[in-house]
DNA sequence: TGCCAATGTGACATGATGTCGCACTTGTCA
DNA sequence: TGACAAGTGCGACATCATGTCACATTGGCA
């Protein structure tokens, strides 16, 4: 949890993710473009620094040592409503999507992303029916993945649980988990 | 476009799919669970059922003939905003899961999807709370099973082309036609 | 404090998958 | 009719994923 603050206007950041160099850079990129940017590496952490000063804007990541980043996009929405927040992780799925729009996120970006890509989405308005479809179904391993983020989420994230209920062994389901999710 | 109309009270709900067997399937089985159901097969109908008398609920699908189901979530709103949407496709995305719920969906769902998940998106985050949550979610393995079926269906059963388009390879494809008429 | 459930991780046998090759069929087209 | 492209079924084999057991750690609860 470090804070680059400048003493002049420009809208404020709070960027949340705990991996230290992707952090620094998108800090760089957004401090470029005239954002006063804040970052936290974790959960209590963010929430520290919003409550003392609660940011314009928020890029929070999902996947977070202790508890899941759309509790802080809860939070960070409680504290103050007006507060633009985007998602951005790199074991992105439908299940967690849909519940960070639903609470409040204004986007769901997935990494890898780009600094221009964040700040439009940062931005962007509402929706617009304009997103086209997808022209090919879901891969099969895809279509596991989305499935096994949709029960787990039904589980609040508990592991054991949910490797009971989907009939696949502890083990299997960690090592799952901890594989980025294939495109498509 | 035909409509099921039933005299007395149950929550009315409209079906949107150009999969006219999946629409009567699902038609069974909400009229079975008290449901007042009616159904349409392109966009048209759907909105010309819906202006005469907008449902409480929608079950609409993505892909049709023509444009967007984003479209139609979006213009059922519009016509009456308490109407309550469920978007359940098998062309799934995070992009349009996003914009779905942005335009006013109460869940986002991919196919296949079975009748009790379907009616627990419809209801899900209701007022009056009651979330009996899920008892067994499909297995895994079940799931991948009827999601090769229909994408199988959709490529006139060539293995090549559906392999293909699943992420696959064909041999693997091919082994697991062969095993499974699969349980559970 | 001891118990219980959940988690993260290592190790290992076994089964599933990706990959290549080949023979055979079918439909198209010059 | 022959050449050709695309699909199918199947054998073989190296590699990877899975199920299974074990163990240490953590956090809640009585």
């Amino acid at each position: 949890m470090s804070s680059v603050t400048e003493a002049d206007a420009g809208p404020s950041v709070l960027l949340v993710d705990d991996d230290v160099i992707f952090c620094q850079v998108l800090c760089q990129a957004l401090t470029r473009r005239g954002y006063v940017v804040s970052m936290a590496h974790h959960m209590d952490a963010a929430l520290r620094l919003a409550e003392q000063d609660p940011p314009e804007y928020a890029v929070v990541d999902l996947k977070m040592p202790g508890s899941s980043g759309l509790v802080l996009v809860e939070k960070l929405r409680a504290l103050e409503s007006h507060t633009r927040i985007v998602v951005l992780t790199g074991y992105a799925s439908i299940a967690t999507a849909v519940e960070a729009i639903k609470l409040g996120a204004v986007h769901y970006l997935t990494k890898p992303a780009d600094a221009d890509e964040i700040v439009q989405a940062l931005r962007s308005g509402e929706g617009d029916a304009t997103t086209p479809v997808a022209e090919t179904p879901l891969s099969v391993d895809r279509l596991e993945w989305e499935h096994i983020q949709k029960v787990l989420l039904e589980c609040e994230s508990n592991i054991s649980v949910t490797a009971r209920r989907l009939g696949m062994h502890r083990r299997t389901l960690q090592r799952k988990l901890q594989k980025r999710p294939v495109r498509r």
